[in-house]
DNA sequence: ACCCAGGTGGCCC
DNA sequence: GGGCCACATGGG
């Protein structure tokens, strides 16, 4: 089982068209910072909050009381420090790219990425869904969910994230449409069919997959230690 | 009453 | 450079 066969084999069961919803990278970029460790669904009353206000806007956010964000973001969880780090992002590109995401998000790929990381709250998975997501570019996101699946479909066994990323990248055709899909796939897969049923017997990916939610659970790490393969 | 979620950063050794 | 820990709300 390589790369391109398991995005086959989840495409075949999973239907993730429209699985980041979003009217603007800028949305995007706000959604990505909110939906770290948590659950989606409560990323999307915070943007829903946040449109019905009228400020899914870069000035709005960077010019907004904090307190009042943090009223907004509290949902999502993790409200100060999210609340924060979204005004914080909203600042920088309005002083920076006079309020245009675009303009951070189509320099070099590699520079767009380094200047990501380097504002706080911002790391390798949230860059790279901006880059993704937001910005089209060719990124794959070496998720947690990612490095389990590849662990327990018997591919790759590594917590470094680079790693990870340059395996999934080096397999595929570096393309945008393709990676997101594939990210989509695998996320959409443990929330669904993976959560239901641990141990993953009917599913799409036979007994191969297991459950790639959090190690946590007995069941989940014997079954993942007897091997799994094709 | 647990456990989990589409992470990040700070501190410790 | 790895191993802990806080951060916080909502759902199963």
């Amino acid at each position: 089982m390589n790369v391109a066969e398991l995005y086959l084999k989840l495409s075949e069961c999973h239907d993730v068209s429209g699985w980041w919803p979003a009217e603007s990278g800028w949305e995007v970029m706000v959604g990505a910072i909110l939906v770290q460790q948590t659950a989606w669904e409560n990323v999307e009353r915070v943007l829903g909050e946040l449109k019905r206000r009228g400020a899914m806007d870069v000035d709005k956010i960077a010019t907004m009381p904090l307190d009042e964000l943090e009223t907004i973001i509290r949902p999502a969880g993790f409200y100060r420090q999210k609340a924060s780090h979204i005004q914080n992002l909203a600042r920088y590109l309005a002083r920076e790219y006079s309020s245009d995401p675009r303009g951070l998000l189509e320099k070099d790929i590699e520079e767009s990425r380094t200047e990501l990381l380097s504002l706080p709250g911002i790391g390798e998975e949230t860059a790279d869904a901006i880059l993704l997501f937001a910005g089209g570019r060719p990124k794959f996101i070496a998720a947690a969910y990612v490095r389990r699946l590849l662990d327990r479909m018997g591919m790759l066994s590594s917590d470094d994230y680079w790693e990870v990323q340059r395996y999934v990248e080096s397999e595929l055709p570096p393309d945008a449409v393709v990676f997101s899909q594939l990210y989509a796939l695998m996320v959409h897969h443990a929330h669904t069919v993976c959560r239901a049923r641990p141990m993953c017997g009917g599913c799409c990916l036979r007994n191969s997959c297991r459950f790639t939610g959090t190690a946590g659970r007995a069941d989940c790490r014997r079954s993942s230690r007897r091997g799994s393969r094709w």
